[in-house]
RNA sequence: GGAGGGAUGGUAGAGUGGUCAAAUACAUCAGACUGUAAAUCUGACGGCGUAAGCCUACGUAGGUUCAAAUCCUACUCCCUCCA
């Protein structure tokens, strides 16, 4: 492996599994296109396409030109790899919403403004129209469905026996038919992907070699477990999200701070564009001396995600709340899990449970009594005895503005809330 | 089309008339220890209620019974084998 794209991606961790590395290896010594699918099932994208987008920007650094295709046409469809049941299908409605959404992440990923700029499609543009006969006889004809039903996407449904909708069962037709069309538009040559998307991705290429005689390259990245053998980015809470409306910038920053020691140099390589070399002298750090790199690894993905002003913030806000003996009235105004109350209410008696209810750190009044009981709360950083405890005005805090007062409650060591008093 | 087996809490999986809000494991949450890590140990783990207790839950709908996750009937879904 010569090239230095190659080279590069596959030092950082992004390379799973390539299709012909000897000839691509030659060919991306001049500016090529690839391009990414993304399904616009969701508005949001999570952790786990994290690792494409970074393959895809690191492409776009190397002199390339990515494409970001939008499947506005084959969510419309369904895909059914890595899927157990079949998915619901979303209105147009829906998917245009999301494909709004959608974009806005990839800006800031992509560069949209250098000479080999970022293009986003949609595939909508060319299958809506398809003629189903002529669809059959150009690019059915060229399918074998001996194949497809080895694919593994196909497989385990069938396996399983579950149902496997005939309109799911085209799907791996359409996402060929992509490659096709955007080599023949853009001469596209490459299509990156998850591990998942290796058999649609071979099928891509199968199919331009046949119709276009032309050899196409597909480069997949790996799936990214943790330490624990778990899959990235999911959470018992969710998934954590790129977006902030879908996810609070200091939570997404927290997810990185609590990288297990064993994960946080991968995730560097990973995550960050931090240089290699840097990477190497952390790989010396050992015990709670990672507890730095850890800070630094949440403010590289922050940074990268969102931007480095809020990046700062979920620094110091981590800081104040968690560490610091006392608090920034600041921090606590900004707050996202913040509920405010005015004085009649606390007059009236409110109690300590109805807080965290309505914090949601609890579904119920019976769960919010165990965690008092279990000395999991704590009010301005003193544990709790009463499970049946009714704020008084004395519990909240002075803040900088007349007639705020705050108290300040945490659920363990890490999850807090912010409760507000308007006198 | 025929024969059989099954459906139980977030998951896996016991329980086959009362002592079952349902063993156990995993997951989760919390506490201890620590470094906002991991591992380990401890506890909690349907809802309401200060409590006694009440309510809701073992695929769905009915029935038998003083009493049903457990028995009967119908339905739905799933699995295995045969054709």
């Amino acid at each position: 492996m010569k090239n230095d794209f190659l080279k590069y991606i596959k030092s950082r961790g992004y390379l799973h599994q390539c299709t012909n590395d000897k000839v691509l290896d030659e060919k991306l010594n001049h500016s090529k296109v690839g391009y990414i699918g993304f399904d616009c099932t969701s508005d949001c994208l999570h952790v786990g396409s994290l690792l494409p987008l970074m393959l895809l920007r690191s492409f776009q650094k190397f002199g390339h030109t990515p494409i970001i295709l939008l499947g506005g046409g084959t969510t419309l469809v369904g895909d059914p790899s890595g899927k157990d049941e079949t998915r619901k299908i979303l209105s147009e409605d829906d998917i245009n919403n999301n494909k709004k959404k959608l974009k806005k992440i990839f800006e800031r990923f992509l560069s949209f403004t250098s000479s080999n700029k970022a293009k986003i499609v949609d595939n909508y543009e060319w299958l809506i129209n398809l003629n189903y006969i002529s669809f059959l006889r150009e690019i059915g004809s060229k399918f074998s469905v001996n194949k497809m039903l080895s694919l593994e996407s196909i497989k385990q449904r069938l396996g399983r026996e579950q149902n496997l909708s005939f309109l799911e069962f085209n799907y791996s037709l359409l996402q060929a038919y992509d490659f096709l069309e955007l080599q023949k538009r853009y001469n596209c040559e490459i299509q990156f992907g998850g591990s998942d998307q290796w058999g649609n991705i071979v099928s891509g290429i199968d199919l331009v070699r046949k119709l276009s005689q032309k050899e196409v390259f597909g480069v997949t990245t790996p799936l990214v477990t943790t330490s624990n053998g778990k899959k990235m980015g999911k959470t018992e809470d969710g998934a954590i999200w790129l977006s902030e409306e879908k996810l609070d910038v200091n939570q997404f920053w927290q997810f990185w701070r609590n990288t297990s020691d064993k994960d946080v140099i991968n995730f560097l390589y990973l995550f960050t564009e931090i240089e290699d070399q840097q990477i190497e002298e952390f790989k010396k750090l050992e015990g709670s001396e990672l507890n730095e790199v850890k800070i630094l690894l949440a403010n590289e993905v922050t940074k990268l995600c969102h931007n480095d002003e809020k990046s700062k913030k979920a620094e110091k806000e981590a800081e104040s709340i968690l560490t610091a003996e006392s608090f920034d009235v600041q921090i606590l105004k900004d707050s996202k899990n913040k509920i405010t109350y005015n004085i009649t209410q606390i007059e009236n008696g409110l109690s300590l449970k109805q807080s965290l209810l309505e914090l949601k750190f609890c579904k119920s009044n019976g769960e919010a009594k165990r965690l008092i009981d279990q000395g999991a709360v704590k009010i301005n950083k003193e544990v709790v005895k009463d499970k049946d405890l009714i704020f008084t005005k004395k519990d909240f805090l002075e803040g900088s503005d007349k007639g705020l007062l705050y108290v300040i409650i945490y659920v363990g060591k890490k999850k807090f809330g912010v409760v507000e008093l308007i006198t």
